[in-house]
DNA sequence: TGTACATCAGTGAACGCGCGTTCACTGATGTAC
DNA sequence: TGTACATCAGTGAACGCGCGTTCACTGATGTAC
């Protein structure tokens, strides 16, 4: 049935591109085809390339549709919060919490990207999409205004971002064993102030105290 | 030149397996391909079968071996560190030392493999041996045993993982923008305690103070 | 120690398959009159 | 409003290419005597 009405067209193309989110996400650029992207919506690959240019177009444009949907969330739960704690908490906690490490979940762009987006190579139209999304919810966290000093809320919210995604991610690698709750829980206490993490602050009674702190912290580089 | 001696297919076998090992973790599991790998090592693909069952099998061999490289480093490094502190600072400053980052070193399988093995089904041998990689990593770090108590300090090196992969996973897929060493110095400056994350456990003035757990307890010096 | 021969690590061509992209074609849409 | 026709979204077959794997073959290695 060629030639579909305009309105119907660019239905189409919205659907074809939030497909291609998902489905990019869940199993990675390379693993799906153009192919199957079109099937999802219910149409022949050949169609494609009335609304993409290539593939790798398509991955650009779905990459900033992922982190659209999620920077919306993201700001709906701050809103919804009574304090800028309590907004980070929450997003920590719904971030790591059993449903969204489902890998077949629909989930961050920030996480199941990454590694896709580092191996592209330079002239890759996805990268500046990725680089785009990854400083808006960087921004979007440390807007919060934590701690008062925003070169630290900057840190602290790179920090919680590394620190939620790759407890994501692992718990992802290692689905199915005991290790992968304890990594996705251990981060979630520790991102939500249950505990605090002891390492570098507390040295434990049997160890030397080590009067050197500062000093020695920046030692080699 | 068929036929060559033992020790020196063995000597083959290795050298396969360590391109291949770096090799996937470079590029990933799929965009690095048989030819490739016995290209590294001067020799045609088709002798590739007489050293492993197939592509995912030494896969799974090139992540066994890059763990067990890593695996050998800590050691190493946690050795030659004073106190259990000082080990698992030293470790996370050097996992996100400038060096490391670059995407063309050799780096940790834990975050270079972790979404092609996340991705990578059932079946696939290189999950098991991933798993028991990842389990190693926070044995060791936990078996440091900073904190005195076995539950906390196995989260703690859960939590330490996490964030070290993730700021480099991130890093790296922001390399050429300011995000990149921002990111990784944020990560770099939190695990080795130079400063300490303050958004869950310091409400901002503004915010109600909750007055949740031990939260306020061992922060600052 | 020397010789004859079976073994098998590695070669290079080929097979089968899947994927990104192209293209001639179709026929409903949308528009000019 | 109605009619004729150009447009173009979508179809389905085909192209070109690359990849994992197989296989007949080669000839140095390693061993039996």
């Amino acid at each position: 049935m060629p030639r579909v009405s305009k309105v119907q067209a660019e239905a189409n193309h919205q659907a074809i591109e939030d497909a291609a989110s998902r489905l990019f996400r869940e199993r990675g650029l390379q693993s799906v085809t153009v192919a199957e992207v079109m099937a999802e919506v219910g149409m022949t690959h050949g169609g494609f390339y009335a609304h993409y240019a290539s593939k790798d177009a398509l991955a650009a444009s779905a990459c900033a549709s992922a982190f659209a949907v999620a920077d919306e969330k993201w700001r709906r739960r701050i809103e919804a919060a009574a304090t800028p704690v309590e907004a980070r908490q929450t997003i920590a906690e719904r971030y790591l919490q059993p449903a969204h490490r489902d890998p077949a979940a629909a989930s961050c762009p920030t996480a199941t990207l990454a590694t896709d987006v580092a191996r592209a190579d330079a002239a890759h139209p996805i990268r500046a999409t990725y680089v785009q999304g990854l400083r808006t919810q960087v921004e979007r966290l440390a807007a919060l205004g934590v701690s008062g000093d925003p070169g630290r809320d900057r840190a602290d919210a790179c920090v919680q971002l590394a620190t939620m995604m790759g407890a994501l991610l692992l718990a992802r690698a290692c689905h199915g064993d005991p290790l992968s709750d304890e990594i996705a829980e251990a981060a979630r206490a520790a991102l939500t102030g249950e505990v605090l993490p002891s390492a570098p602050v507390r040295p434990t009674p049997s160890s030397k105290p080590r009067r050197t702190t500062r000093a020695t912290a920046g030692r080699t580089r």
